[in-house]
DNA sequence: ATCATACATCAAAATATTTTGATATATCAA
DNA sequence: TTGATATATCAAAATATTTTGATGTATGAT
């Protein structure tokens, strides 16, 4: 399902899994579960700075992992389901290998 | 479902993340999609060094993403499912959210 | 027009990860 | 036992990411 365009997104799965691997954006994911959220949230319930959730919110928008709406001064952050589903999809499809060992190397 | 536990388990979360956070390792785990590989077929399909494989199989191990087996001078290596289908359901739990937008900041 | 707020951006410093090349260990074969 | 092969480990160097503090920009309120 995924395989004849792989190539093509291999680069959107590894930017994707960068986005996830550091403790403070998935933090910052965690507070998404609920909903929107603004930066200044962020701020009150993590206690990190504003140019650092900034920088991080920055790689999570990159990766195409949330979305963002403005609204006057507030820029509300969301996560993209559409992203979340295509990494299901991948991890899925690395469950489906057959598991019959191939033998190497002689 | 996994919020009960979800203090203990974010570590492993991260972990697991990170170790798909390299391009190298998202190679080498395409490698075992189909089965079992062992470094020196990872060396001959990638052109990686055998210490860099290593290295990275290290980081993919110690994330409890593959599982390892010795045979003689070899050892194999491949996916360890249960991972995988832990990663795919921490997923699904973040798409789970309701969307009901919720008001800040003021 | 001025000011405060919400957030973004930037460059330098701090820190972490990755790569490399050398060496170590374990297994098998002769 | 000697030599070859498969893989692991290590320390130093190379590289990448993250943090910090300062500054910039846009919006809305007065």
């Amino acid at each position: 399902m995924l395989k004849e365009s792989s190539k093509v997104k291999k680069e959107n799965i590894s930017k994707l899994m960068v986005s996830f691997s550091d403790p403070f954006r998935l933090e910052i994911i965690d507070l998404m579960i609920d909903g929107e959220v603004c930066v200044c949230d962020i701020m009150k319930l993590t206690n990190l700075s504003q140019s650092r959730i900034s920088y991080h919110i920055k790689i999570l928008k990159e990766a195409g992992l949330i979305s963002d709406r403005q609204e006057g001064r507030w820029v509300y952050y969301s996560l993209n389901k559409e992203s979340l589903f295509f990494i299901k999809e991948w991890i899925t499809s690395l469950t489906d290998y057959s598991s019959n060992r191939k033998r190497c190397c002689e």
